[in-house]
DNA sequence: AAATGTGAAGTTGTTCACAGCT
DNA sequence: AGCTGTGAACAACTTCACATTT
């Protein structure tokens, strides 16, 4: 069964999936997208260090991988090293960043502006990284006036008024487990094509819908099984 | 070479590695010990809806995996089901709590009160699942005073002494990347034997302490990419 | 009849080890 | 000499499919 189509939800619950297949993208471990990322961040790190020049195996430590793997996840993309001399940092950088899509700042909406909402909208660290929360949305918006948060929210009716004039394919969910699908469903059907979820639901989406996980409990009760001793 | 010492950072970077064999605990996939939570919430969902018994076949829907591998994954433990008939609800879900620990509250300390930090303090979300924030720390607690917490902030220097007095073994790190290390290092050498890591730094420990990372930012390039026509 | 538990097969992901470039 | 790129070997994880139990 030559699989790519089957796919829905990521994160947590399925995280040996493969990207679905499109059009001109070959087909990529999802883990490997995942270290591109932390390679991303080490290149960055050492241009900042006015480093030019870093081999597989130098940089495949830095990241906590293996040489082999390093070099193996670049070639799904194309040759980028020079043999004998290794990666030029920062042409690396630059076409992983385009890969990833973050060398142009990225926009994202958010919808629940509870404790944790209310902290992802004030993290400076987004805009550092490539992503702008372009909007805030929450079903009760008057009681967020109080806080003194740096962009306003609105009511969650707005959501579709506001994707119809702005274009925009990613969301952050972060509401309470009861509410996840539902709010899972309005972003779908209003065009987002990828979510971050907060909540501690599973939630159900079309196939062509990303769905990556992310549950504070869970990470903890995770480590909590591993330290038992 | 008879890997499980192996062992040490987990989370993004290393997916795939098993646990470190411990004393009469059985060899088991991380993946398995992620998928546990889940099928956990689901019967906890199950149970206040007052189920008394369910088929792999609809848990393992409602979790989102195949049945199989639900079988498989409680049977690493055991074997909890009756043939012809499925598993207990209560039962199954005291005995997946029990595995992970959680049936009791545990103790854990947070170091780096900025946003992200402060929203932890303030997630309810953690006692309801079985763990409580008992102490945290910063290198400035002076000018968190104006935040309403729930919990005090003591400065980063109180830390050693606290956990002489009070053992505690999982620690959440929530400082900026540059400081990230250092942080790691105290938590080890105080004792400390699982972190959750939020900062976007990879950080080395010894083997025998256990890393999970999550990565805001990291997510989010994730989902870019996926994304991306 | 229904549903578990599990060997065996299949699939995906990682590492080795070395040919081949610079 | 040094380091990349990669086929082949290996290891981990998932799924199948069915014997077994209630």
């Amino acid at each position: 069964m030559r699989r790519g189509r089957k796919l829905a939800k990521r994160g947590l619950q399925e995280v040996n999936q493969r990207a679905v297949k499109k059009e001109h993208r070959p087909e990529i471990p999802r883990k490997t997208v995942y270290r591109l990322s932390i390679y991303l961040r080490c290149l960055q790190r050492l241009k900042s260090n006015g480093i030019r020049t870093v081999s597989s195996d130098a940089l495949s430590k830095a990241a906590g991988v293996k040489s082999a793997q390093l070099r193996k996840d670049l070639t799904y993309f194309g040759q980028f090293g020079t043999r004998g001399l290794g990666y030029d940092v920062e042409l690396l950088a630059k076409m992983i960043s385009g890969l990833l899509g973050t060398s142009s700042l990225q926009p994202v909406i958010l919808v629940g502006v509870g404790n944790l909402g209310a902290a992802l909208l004030s993290y400076r660290g987004f805009e550092q990284e490539g992503f702008e929360i372009v909007a805030a949305f929450d079903n009760d918006p008057a009681k967020l006036k109080s806080r003194n948060l740096p962009k306003t929210v609105e009511g969650i009716d707005k959501l579709p008024g506001f994707l119809r004039a702005t274009p925009v394919k990613m969301g952050i969910i972060a509401v309470p487990a009861p509410a996840a699908q539902e709010v899972a469903n309005l972003l779908v059907a209003n065009g987002i094509a990828g979510i971050l979820n907060f909540s501690p639901a599973v939630i159900q989406v079309p196939d062509e819908v990303i769905v990556n996980s992310v549950n504070l409990a869970i990470e903890l009760e995770n480590l909590s099984y591993f330290v038992r001793s």
